[in-house]
DNA sequence: CCAAAAGTGTTTCACTTACACCCATGA
DNA sequence: TCATGGGTGTAAGTGAAACACTTTTGG
């Protein structure tokens, strides 16, 4: 009976798993706890769940308090829910992972005095609670979902080059790729405009730019279209 | 407010959605509730999350009260949690999908005076809540994973034809295959093991009986084998 | 002998893979 | 002129898709 239950609800809190690529290296966005229990420990930035609030507003609320981030590329992941993850108290935790250009975040600037920072998503220091499998899930869903759905564009730069993009896949997947094939593969796809520029400031040719076409790849996706790497 | 901490909190519940497979029909299990609000509405079978117990024992133990199923394949779906989603009160539910052998189930003996009875998944009578929703989200998750993961065998008897299967992945993805190219690819998969026996009491030729060798198919995965079908 | 489903191979086509060189640019 | 990455085509191989008839069994 639900009643029975009333008096004893788990709390509920959000994390967000934060991924950024940085020169070929995808790395993840920590805080450092500034509360007890586990103060000064490094943790998924995140919080608790307001009555008045949806869970993906709670998480879009925390990245905005907690690391400054807006408007990024926001999944709800799994939720996290062992009796014993959180030493106060009964918490369970809604895991999101978010995308954002690293670019455009070099070190999110701490709102609140709070210590956040990238780490290497594949070497970060021991974090608080059950949050290293939290991360884990996270990796693993990002490596399985990137082929099959265009999400890896937000780890960009809104324009970039074929290189860039060759080497975001080569980093996620964690294998090589043919320059020739992954070329014709992405443009035959025909989710991609190319722009009538190129880079700027290289030491050697400059490439040309690309945009991820959001409207093509709408009308494809309707017509049966599968995206895949 | 009963609780001492700083955060009022959301109650915490799970729903399950129980699929089943009724002679190329795809079938889903419902309870009718026997509480407010929405006393005699059909719902997804479910219940509060004790203090006590995972999110995945919850479904378990909800799953055993209200449907008398047990030893089913569960696994957790997403977690519905907006502000209005329940009349009564901030509510967030954990849904896990499921699958069982309907035919060891035909109709869900209800323990406790509680109706239960199969539904075809596409067409459900109005469903109490936002649990549309959720069935809905179910549906589509089953037919994206089925491809990918040998986990449609949940649905069939322990020993079943090859064109059960067929019929099986025909039904989940709408869409009819090829016989001949079907059993080519699963057979060379190596997944299944033909047994010697054949099915009974047909009026027409019987068939080879196969069943899912487990055993194999780990031992497959981690040779990076990928299930595809 | 008829109805109903089981069972079986081959060809075609598309896509994936492997692979190496010249080009443009700035230092 | 050199170092650096940008940019390009083709051939071989693999796997998917299309396709029709014979076999077995019970009624």
């Amino acid at each position: 009976m639900p009643h029975t239950y009333e008096y004893l609800r788990p709390m509920l809190a959000v994390a967000c798993v934060v991924f950024g690529l940085d020169d070929g290296e995808l790395k993840v966005l920590l805080i450092r706890r500034d509360v007890e229990p586990l103060r000064g420990r490094w943790a998924l930035p995140g919080g608790f769940v307001r009555m008045d609030e949806s869970l993906d507003d709670a998480a879009r609320r925390e990245l905005r308090e907690e690391t400054n981030l807006r408007d990024v590329f926001l999944e709800q992941l799994y939720t996290f829910g062992a009796v014993r993850r959180d030493p106060r108290d009964r918490v369970v935790s809604v895991a999101y992972f978010a995308l954002v250009n690293l670019a455009e975040h070099p070190v999110a600037a701490a709102t609140d005095a709070r210590e956040a920072a990238w780490f290497p998503a594949a070497d970060t220091p021991a974090l608080a609670f059950d949050h290293a499998e939290i991360l884990d899930a996270a990796l693993q869903r990002l490596k399985g979902k990137v082929r099959y759905q265009p999400i890896g564009f937000e780890l960009l730069p809104e324009k970039f080059t074929l290189s860039q993009l060759q080497r975001l896949y080569e980093t996620i997947l964690e294998r090589p790729l043919d320059k020739r094939n992954f070329r014709k593969k992405i443009l035959l796809m025909g989710v991609l405009q190319e722009l009538d520029e190129i880079q700027q400031d290289v030491a050697h040719r400059a490439a040309r730019l690309y945009k991820f076409d959001e409207g093509r790849y709408e009308r494809l996706k309707k017509k049966g279209f599968n995206f895949e790497v």
